[in-house]
DNA sequence: CTGAAAGCGCTAACAC
DNA sequence: GTGTTAGCGCTTTCAG
């Protein structure tokens, strides 16, 4: 009777079925159950085939927290991205997650929400539930945390950051070059008074870019304007902007999401993008290519970003030997933004 | 030396320190620790410190996986999503983790790209790591699966679905309504030859919103056009309208990001929006206001639902009874795809 | 107030 | 080929 109730309790909390369960059932030990649940060992053809029937019927899917603890790994990896809402982050995800997914690793995503309250939250979840590895897409995070980082005891990967030193491998972007290539083509489309619209103000990530886009403005006027990255910062700082008028302004913004902010915010102002403001995002979001006018920008491959990232945390995970860093080569997308031929084409008879 | 031996071991895989380990350097039982941890019960305040100052010193962080499997419960929740490139689902995300957070509870997100194949994937993954819950909000895996839904040993909450039946709680939209408004809309607006593209074909949330758009277009001619919810498949179906031609066509999407991909084709084949076209999209993502001209839509909050979602997870999992069905509400936003007046302010003095 | 010990579900020696 | 058994790191009675 006490089997009975057992039984029926089981039933009622619908306590997931456990392999003793299933080996009992099958009339074999656990070891054995374990054994064809591995793939093979050597089990007989009949016996693997009347514990697959058990499993089979029974519904039993193994604990991946009882083999965690006994392996001593989960073969998951954490990546932890600032904000799953800048559509650049999502194509990251997609590299990272496709490629775990080939070496037979899964992801935990966690967003921070733009929350460095909260960025550090998910990075002591992540090391508490024991992930076997860590992909950071943050640069607040690192930049603020670097001691954690140096003294994890699982591998790190940071992505979409640049070179830090060594014994923390990165997936680099060269910063520089991006608000350079940023302010040449500007300068070279005839614009000229320049602005720069920042990123988060203390990334590492932001400086750097400015600092190239000051290099080849030279001694020309360069204003700058702290954003945060956001779409709603481009919008609120186009607004600002409408008040300004000198010239044909050559505005580049920390990425692509604040500047499609911007572009919206010119544009209802009656403001001609690109014949009065020339507009220079970063990053090359899929959508920026949609908008119209479609934006100009300063492309790197994110979805390619991720996968290097994932491929770089496998190597370590295997015990290979990794580069610090790894750079990733960024490209000038010209589009209708900085240059007015591509609008417009004649009507279409309709 | 053999204790030596273990400690560069242990140096050089840097395991991770365990309780017994912090226990013994504190000179007391693991119990005792694993008081401390939980906050208190009854220790001594000396012995409290002494603990704590070992934990400090040692960075010791108490093991998730270990804990999950004593405690059979891991406190996390799965989310699965369709499609993270759909901005439509970092709002969902966004809600659901911001609740989470305040039960205690954290999210483990996967996102299945569009692909059936991980979606099942994820779920499997999902139930091995033994989270505490389920929240789906792909109508597809719905679909295809309902009957592991059905069988499911842990609570699950659908979401952005319409009802399905007792004892699957769903977060619902009102598709009928929502295609009802569109076409509403988009006929007091004066556009007669009708188009509706689609979301992807198989979703139970496809049908329903069509029906309504239909009803209420009564025996207007609509065409159907089959779609699949990406910004591509919108820029596709946009270069193949060009070619067709009569009166002043409204068209409604399954979604903004399709009705953003059909407004950039439109726009760039020279066809004018609203001139030309009425274009109505679904769901209000964040782009939708800040495109040009911006979209006319059917918005649901994405935010809102998210919490729902969660807030409904968290009373199954203390125990509470749940509805199966609560209702979303849904609005048209009325923008300028559909509205001339909106468009291009008078120039400003610039 | 604290410790000893059992056991969560699984894997991997090690026997047979 | 298959079974026995010892833990993985933690929490929680149950004693003291």
């Amino acid at each position: 009777m006490v089997v009975e109730r057992a039984k029926r309790a089981r039933a009622e909390a619908k306590t997931a079925i456990t392999i003793s369960e299933v080996a009992s059932r099958a009339g074999v030990s656990t070891a054995t159950v374990s054994r064809v649940l591995a793939g093979s060992d050597r089990v007989a053809d009949e016996t693997r085939a009347k514990v697959l029937a058990v499993i089979e019927s029974t519904d039993y899917r193994p604990s991946g927290v009882a083999r965690s603890l006994r392996l001593q790994s989960t073969s998951v990896v954490g990546l932890i991205v600032t904000d799953i809402q800048n559509p650049f982050y999502p194509e990251i995800v997609r590299g990272v997650e496709d490629t775990a997914i080939r070496s037979g690793r899964s992801t935990i995503l966690c967003n921070a929400s733009n929350d460095l309250d909260r960025e550090i939250a998910y990075f002591n979840l992540l090391l508490e539930q024991r992930v076997d590895g860590l992909i950071i897409a943050s640069s607040e995070l690192v930049r603020r945390h670097l001691d954690l980082l140096r003294t994890l005891n699982i591998p790190v990967v940071i992505a979409n950051h640049e070179y830090i030193e060594p014994g923390i491998p990165v997936i680099s972007t060269p910063e520089e070059t991006m608000g350079f290539l940023a302010a040449d083509h500007l300068i070279e489309s005839g614009y000229d008074p320049l602005i720069y619209v920042g990123g988060p103000q203390e990334g590492l990530t932001v400086a750097p870019r400015y600092e190239g886009f000051k290099k080849r403005a030279e001694d020309r006027e360069v204003l700058l304007i702290p954003g945060d990255g956001t779409l709603e910062a481009g919008l609120r700082i186009g607004n600002q902007l409408g008040a300004v008028r000198r010239g044909r302004v050559g505005i580049a913004a920390h990425n692509d999401l604040t500047a499609i902010g911007l572009l919206r915010s010119l544009l209802s102002l009656g403001i001609e993008v690109p014949e009065d403001v020339g507009l220079v995002g970063c990053d090359d979001i899929p959508i920026a290519s949609v908008v119209t006018p479609s934006l100009t920008t300063i492309r790197q491959d994110q979805y390619e970003m991720g996968c290097l990232a994932m491929e770089t945390m496998h190597q370590q995970l295997i015990g290979l030997p990794v580069k610090d860093d790894q750079l990733m080569t960024v490209e000038l997308i010209v589009r209708e933004s900085t240059r007015r031929e591509d609008l417009g084409k004649r009507p279409v008879t309709w």
